[in-house]
Order: C-alpha cells, then sequence, then structure tokens
DNA sequence: GCGACAG
DNA sequence: ATCTTGTCGC
C-alpha cells in the first residue's frame, strides 16, 4: 500500500514531542469508516534484547471469517529508545515498513497501544492513522493515562477513560471475567465505533484476532533472524 | 516536590 | 517488550 507522509526521524525527545505537537493536528476525529469493514490489518512489534533487533508484523484478516488475507513481516535495527509517550517513534519505522509491503489497503487498521489515549492526544494508533490516512484504532493491554471506573463483569462491559475532563478511551471487557483492555481513537473513527469493532474482531480471547495474528508472526520472525 | 509511566 | 514458577481449568 501507498504511504506517502513522512517526517524525519526525531534525535532528541524535544524533538519528538515537536513533531507529535504538529501531527496531532491531522487526526480526523470524524468517523469515516465504510459502512461495511471488510478487512482489517493487525499491527505488533517483537524486541530481541541482545542483538537490538525489532521484528514488525502486518497481518490483514477478513472479518467474515478471520481468515488471513495478507500477511508480511519486517525485521530491522531498533533505532529509537523506549520512552513512555514516545515508543511510537519506536516501533512506527518497522510497522510502516510491513505496511508498504503489503498489496492491498484494508478498511482499518488495529494499533497494539494507545491512540487519543495519550497525555499529548497523539499514541501510536494516531501517529499510525496520520501518516497512512487510514482509519485506526488503538487497543491498549494497560492503562497509560486517565481515570476509569470498573467495568462490569460480562463480556462488552464499559466504562469511560477519563484524562483532564475528557473521555479519551473506553474500557472494554472482550471476554466474561477477563481483564478489560483499553481502546481508543486512533484516526477516522468514532469511539464508539471502535469499541464495536473491538468486539467483534474478539470472539473468543482477550485481544483482538488481528493483534494475536500479528504477535504471532513478529514473533517468528524475530526467532529466525535471531 | 513525589510518583506514574503504552510496548 | 521480555524474563520466569507454579497453578488453575478445560
Amino acid at each position: 500500500m501507498d504511504i506517502v507522509t513522512a517526517h524525519d526521524r526525531p534525535n532528541t525527545t524535544a524533538e519528538a514531542i515537536e513533531i507529535q505537537e504538529t501531527l496531532r493536528g491531522l487526526v480526523d476525529r470524524e468517523d469515516r469508516c465504510p459502512q461495511q469493514i471488510l478487512t482489517v490489518t493487525g499491527l505488533d512489534v517483537a524486541y530481541d534484547e541482545g542483538s537490538g533487533l525489532i521484528a514488525a508484523a502486518a497481518v490483514t484478516l477478513d472479518t467474515t471469517d478471520f481468515r488471513v488475507v495478507e500477511k508480511r513481516t519486517v525485521v530491522s535495527e531498533v533505532s529509537f529508545p523506549y520512552e513512555p509517550g514516545l515508543f511510537a517513534f519506536r516501533e512506527l519505522p518497522p510497522l510502516l515498513d510491513a505496511l508498504r509491503a503489503l498489496d492491498h489497503s484494508p478498511d482499518l487498521l488495529v494499533c497494539d497501544g494507545h491512540g487519543l489515549a495519550h497525555p499529548r492526544r497523539f499514541g501510536l494508533a494516531c501517529h499510525v492513522g496520520v501518516v497512512t490516512g487510514l482509519p485506526t484504532l488503538g487497543v491498549g493491554k494497560t492503562r497509560f493515562i486517565g481515570k476509569h471506573g470498573e467495568p462490569g463483569r460480562e463480556r462488552g462491559a464499559k466504562e469511560p477513560l477519563v484524562d483532564d475532563g475528557e473521555v479519551v478511551g473506553m474500557v472494554l471487557r472482550t471476554q466474561d471475567d477477563v481483564k478489560p483492555v483499553y481502546v481508543s481513537v486512533g484516526h477516522k473513527i468514532s469511539l464508539d465505533n471502535a469499541c464495536r469493532q473491538v468486539l467483534r474482531l474478539s470472539p473468543a480471547f482477550r485481544q483482538p484476532e488481528t493483534t494475536r495474528q500479528a504477535d504471532r508472526l513478529c514473533r517468528a520472525a524475530l526467532k529466525e533472524a535471531s
């Protein structure tokens, strides 16, 4: 798929934050998803301490039967340190390489990290969305910012994630009696639709099938490379 | 000033 | 993210 936009790789924390402050203005909070979301691409990354290698995976699934339509993995060298709030700069390069290798553009991208639920309202999911121009949503496994109540114990139960008086995401239970996930808008999608899609993509486990597939693939790719 | 802090 | 023992349940 085509990815036109690009920005220089930041060399300092200040530069990275500057880029985020600029790009966050490009986030589209309107829902521009097609009526029928038929294909969804899951993204994930795996690391290797010793070799300094990073593997990224992009897996596109058919949402009607969860079958793999396309999949790509890329292995490269880590180019940015992990820092809470800036980890998109670490994972974005390999993720974009994997996305570029796909033959077809999906209807939606699911990222393993937060979107608007970020201190500057520009988490990985937003960054990926702005750069690709595609609808994106973020699914975090742990809280980053915001406060929330405890959602009911049944699948589908949810509680708003609020930060500084703003609803930045939703704490959503994807399976009965399982720890909830943190869903937030990335780009071109409403929070309500994002939750609906995450639930639809999580028929049996805590995390969406897209994320599970991507996770499995990048781990395998990393293992081969190292 | 003191914690908290996506993956 | 990754490491890592035992334990619970199908």
